[in-house]
DNA sequence: TAATCATATACAAAAAAACAGATATGTAAA
DNA sequence: TTTACATATCTGTTTTTTTGTATATGATTA
């Protein structure tokens, strides 16, 4: 099992810095957030409030809690804030996505399903991040 | 950087325990607490009462919810009680602590020398815990 | 530039976590 | 078996986190 996006050595973070990232972790909806993202690459907020069926401050609030952790970062295009997983984050922190990417496999598939069926729901939501165009 | 105690493969943790140890180290307190006994290998409650200079009930408190979430695991001797690192723990968290034991040596080493200062201490302290004697 | 859409943030209420202090339990020694 | 010691747990309170609702910002389109 091998980390798949092993790429410059670990940045030296203070314990407080390594304390924000673990905090940012301990919520059950920050976990998933992380794990979706890092499982499909990118994701904008309203694809997220699909996948989630979450209020979107709720999911809005999370997404700028892990990216001031460190955990994400964020891109906008257009209209859309797209995140990502930082490539910076700690070795430890791949490591445990990767696992729980494994084990959980079920319950990603469950909110990348819900979150491709969205494709022909309401206009707003199907014209949210269009795959890549600009 | 090798884990030193990479022994059985690792169990499969559903995503409720994982959160659940993400959780239990959310929390500088408790990861003080876990690095320490890391870092030592056993301890009990009043060795850390003196090494974190908190209230007995705070610490036997926040061991507790470590031991509850699967970090640690406890040991009676006599009236003590020694806390270790449970050696079941996922391989991320083996991994962090590694990384966070390094980078963090000056306050782990403070700790520890406040712990062995107790040595002359009050008789209550300095009974407390002989080193590995029955 | 007005209207609309995607996202962010401010604010107050609700929920959860951490705490200090008191007390209970469990062990050993007197 | 009383006393002392180490640790655990209970209780009420304070602090922190999470949440819903409303509003603000920033970008695009009409």
């Amino acid at each position: 099992m091998s980390i798949a996006t092993e790429s410059a050595a670990d940045t030296q973070l203070t314990l407080d810095q390594s304390l924000d990232i673990v905090k940012s972790l301990a919520d059950i909806n920050r976990l998933e957030l992380t794990l979706l993202i890092d499982h499909q690459g990118e994701l904008c907020v309203c694809e997220l409030e699909t996948a989630m069926q979450q209020p979107q401050a709720k999911i809005s609030r999370n997404l700028a809690l892990l990216r001031r952790a460190g955990v994400l970062t964020d891109r906008r295009q257009g209209k859309w804030v797209h995140y990502q997983l930082n490539s910076d984050i700690p070795a430890w922190l791949k490591y445990m996505l990767e696992q729980l990417k494994t084990s959980e496999t079920a319950r990603i598939t469950q909110l990348v399903v819900r979150m491709e069926q969205m494709g022909e729901r309401p206009k707003r939501l199907r014209d949210c991040c269009p795959g890549e165009a600009s």
